[in-house]
DNA sequence: GCATGTAGTGAGCTACACTCACTATCAGGC
DNA sequence: GCCTGATAGTGAGTGTAGCTCACTACATGC
């Protein structure tokens, strides 16, 4: 009985860590979501001006591969930093095919703002935090995304074991 | 130029602090489509069930309220569900222009399976965490929610004091 | 020099958010 | 009882972000 009430009582508090991590990744979302409006971007095209500030100008198949997108969502969302003024199209100079999407000085000096912004956001995060608080959020988040990427490349461990195999259970 | 160099070196700690936080946000985010997908469902989808599974029977214009969405995209939500017999609209027992969105059977099941996904989440997330690094994260995840709802609410704080006024600091 | 593959885009779909305009209904005031 | 104003929901239209499929233009290999 009493190791019962252990059981659900850190099921508990596993659950509201949970919804407290889930809460914070609403609140961070919404920040950047709305720092970013700020500069006139979203959140998908300041990937690619992210990606583009890292590699420089890039071809629109890499820029997919780097968003992990479709080429087409690739197209949408040049056009629409392309509208905005960010960035240009150039012809790649030695495939006729390709092209490379290129910053504009506004392109670059956003891109700027945007890493200023980051910096200040890791400010109001972390700044005048104890270091031993500092150290322990830093090791957590390093487990909790080890612990997420093991489940992730793991669907099926291995053979057999009897255990959640695969619910191929649809109804639609 | 010694006191420089540490203050950069703690600008990139917590630069660190972020991008892993960051990359948190998105795994979190990943492995939740994922596993709502499984049972039919989208992100927002998801959110109606869950303010249903909570509140029981609701009018449309409450949901809006609930999900901080325009009383339209209600509409569109509740259509989706409907189409794939989560819910179904019921007539308001006392006024005829609203409708009572209210499970079906498998919707009432879906939710269920909901809850118990979130705690096999919160299990992988947290099972077996040593009690001080689980402490540790709670009260972080605590003081980083603190911080940016104070900067969220405080886009204006006082008149000239200039510096980082009110650093609110509470764990809670 | 012809077959095959690759870069990008048009067309068309789903989903989620918004606004504006509209219908149906409710609730008051007189 | 009836008219007026607020409220519940939806149709129409827009923007963003994903997807697939089909197609053009070009590159490359044999």
């Amino acid at each position: 009985m009493s190791g019962n009430g252990d059981v659900s009582e850190m099921a508990d508090r596993h659950n509201a860590a949970l919804n407290l991590l889930l809460e914070l990744v609403v609140v961070v979302n919404d920040d950047m979501t709305r720092s970013l409006a700020r500069d006139g971007l979203t959140g998908s095209r300041a990937h690619v001006m992210w990606v583009l500030a890292q590699r420089g100008p890039t071809t629109q198949r890499d820029l997919a591969e780097a968003l992990a997108v479709s080429p087409r969502t690739v197209t949408g969302l040049v056009d629409g930093l392309a509208a905005t003024g960010f960035v240009t199209r150039e012809p790649h100079p030695t495939d006729r095919r390709a092209t490379l999407v290129t910053f504009t000085a506004h392109g670059t000096e956003t891109a700027d703002t945007l890493v200023r912004g980051q910096h200040e956001f890791a400010d109001l995060l972390f700044a005048g935090m104890p270091d031993d608080r500092l150290d322990c959020l830093v090791a957590g988040f390093g487990e909790l995304l080890d612990r997420l990427r093991a489940h992730d490349v793991d669907p099926v461990p291995a053979a057999g074991t009897g255990g959640i195999p695969a619910t191929t259970e649809e109804d639609r």
